[in-house]
DNA sequence: TCTAAACCCGATTGATTCAATCGGGATTGC
DNA sequence: GCAATCCCGATTGAATCAATCGGGTTTAGA
């Protein structure tokens, strides 16, 4: 299990505009500046922008600026815009899909997955990227068995 | 951030097994009976049985056992041997891949998600499945920010 | 000893996704 | 104006995925 290079990318330069947060909007040439290929991370600010983590200013002197504070956007937000939603199976969510998923006993396994991975990703703010600071501080939630 | 079918299938198939774990080996037919793709199911069977997850008996009445008590068998092993290992972001181990990841904020990051997604999946046992038990007891590990 | 049941395994195919680029268009500060 | 800059759909080439194919080998039992 593997996240593509979008996450990757987009927490990069998350990072990047959260310690220029007043620095004014930084255009993409600068964001793009360590490596990244400019016009594939542009594809993916755009993602961020329609998320509304980040804002932008068009034309000349414009650029990027992050939305919030950096203690406001999580790493699962970031992660959730560019590769979308953590569904380790779609028999975990979807009933469409596996009709006979209320029966399975996978079925409960790709939950608590699915769960506690948001929950680990929601858990890392970019303050805490930033700052350094430990994260995951909060417990992992339990599975509870259904009635059988 | 998705799982292939290869780990859905994978696991179903071993709870299948761990359910027949005193019957005998179970032929692939079997096993596949409740509409996994026969041939399909079979490349993944022959990644489990060399991961040492499930032995066989060739030839006529032959078929897949489980190799050990499913209190002995983890998902996070049954993942593994069919999706390869959680690496949420090469950059996370592969200190070659990005020469300054030591100095980059976001490798603690997949660091600190690859390391507890593999703990809850090593978290439960095949046996916790079979019993519908509660899973996932366990304290995640927590990040300890390196000296800046 | 023959045969059918069953596993073993590399190769191939078609579809999908990924990573990246292309080629433009629309804004806007100066 | 014009250069800097964002916006955006389309396209490309490679990689991966899901599945199938076409064989081969092993073995129980008639």
């Amino acid at each position: 299990m593997k996240l593509s290079t979008r996450g990757q990318y987009a927490l990069h330069a998350m990072v990047f505009l959260a310690r220029k947060a007043d620095e004014g909007p930084q255009p993409l040439k600068t964001i793009a500046d360590d490596g990244l290929p400019e016009q594939y991370l542009e594809q993916l600010l755009g993602a961020l922008r329609r998320h509304g983590l980040v804002v932008t200013v068009r034309g000349a002197q414009g650029g990027y600026s992050i939305a919030r504070p950096s203690s406001q956007i999580t790493v699962g937000s970031i992660l959730e815009s560019t590769e979308g939603p953590v569904n380790i199976s779609q028999c975990a969510g979807d009933e469409a899909i596996c009709p006979k998923s209320s029966a399975c006993a996978t079925r409960d396994v790709w939950r608590y997955l699915t769960d506690n991975i948001n929950t680990l990703m929601q858990g890392i703010t970019l303050q805490d990227v930033l700052l350094n600071r430990p994260y995951g501080t909060k417990e992992i939630s339990h599975h509870e068995p259904s009635v059988s």
